[in-house]
DNA sequence: TGATTTACAGACATCGCGTCTATATCTTTT
DNA sequence: AAAAGATATAGACGCGATGTCTGTAAATCA
């Protein structure tokens, strides 16, 4: 029983990025695309970080191909909430809209941004009403 | 000349929490709060930690009184746009918007929340106007 | 069957992190 | 001014995570 909902490294994390882009993947096509000069050695790193990205649930493995097929068991969004939530943990304690009201603040959101944002949130009144 | 925008580690940010909530205070004060068994290992630990925050520019350390006052040199909002800035880049490419969608979406939002975040935007809009 | 590709298990060096020890420096007490 | 106590500072340590690599077993292909 893996309590803590575990993290992922930055290797780790470029991997999960191809696989993304590519849906499916397998480890040659990864190490190819991620180490163009791909040696032997390359290819087994990759292959540790597909096994603990396995083992962390962030991917999965189609063993009855060959080579195995791997693809992603989470979405880029749902990763992102991820890390969020866990910035709140650490600075907000567990509370999602102080991130919200320091975003917002930010510098780098543009008008037109804060249109569609709106947009959002009448969709979101809508829902729930 | 530090050109990576250094992070922070929990045992750092504890300390930091607690200068956020006095304003300013010493080693004895600070390590009396996060270890009230505090042996004088601990009290070596937090100045360390100091130290490393310090060198991190996020607290600063006044050296004419004694024992020093440690403030900080960064307020939390600050350090919330940092981490988010880094999420940004590696899942968004350093735009902040994705971020903005997902925290929307994410459930947590109630609708009184949402009513304040479009004040927010009101008052953004009209700044720029 | 032999050769090639892939899967898998495990070792390794490095580094960051939190902790602790030892010593120097400064204040206060007597 | 000297001794005692508190604080500052430098450095070492163990541990675990991370990224990498080696060696070997298993499966597929020619």
């Amino acid at each position: 029983m893996a309590l803590t909902p575990q993290s992922i490294t930055d290797a780790e994390l470029s991997v999960l990025q191809v696989i993304w882009e590519r849906q499916t993947a397998t480890v040659r096509e990864l190490t190819e695309r991620l180490y163009p000069e791909g040696t032997a050695a390359h290819h087994a790193t990759v292959q540790k970080l597909l096994e603990r990205l396995e083992a962390k649930k962030f991917v999965t493995r189609n063993r009855k191909t060959w080579p195995h097929q791997f693809t992603a068991m989470i979405a880029r969004e749902s990763l992102i909430v991820r890390q969020l939530q866990s910035t709140a943990d650490k600075l907000c304690q567990g509370e999602l809209h102080p991130l919200l009201t320091s975003l917002v603040k930010a510098q780098g959101i543009s008008a037109s941004e804060r249109q569609s944002l709106r947009k959002l949130l009448d969709d979101l009144d809508r829902e729930q009403k």
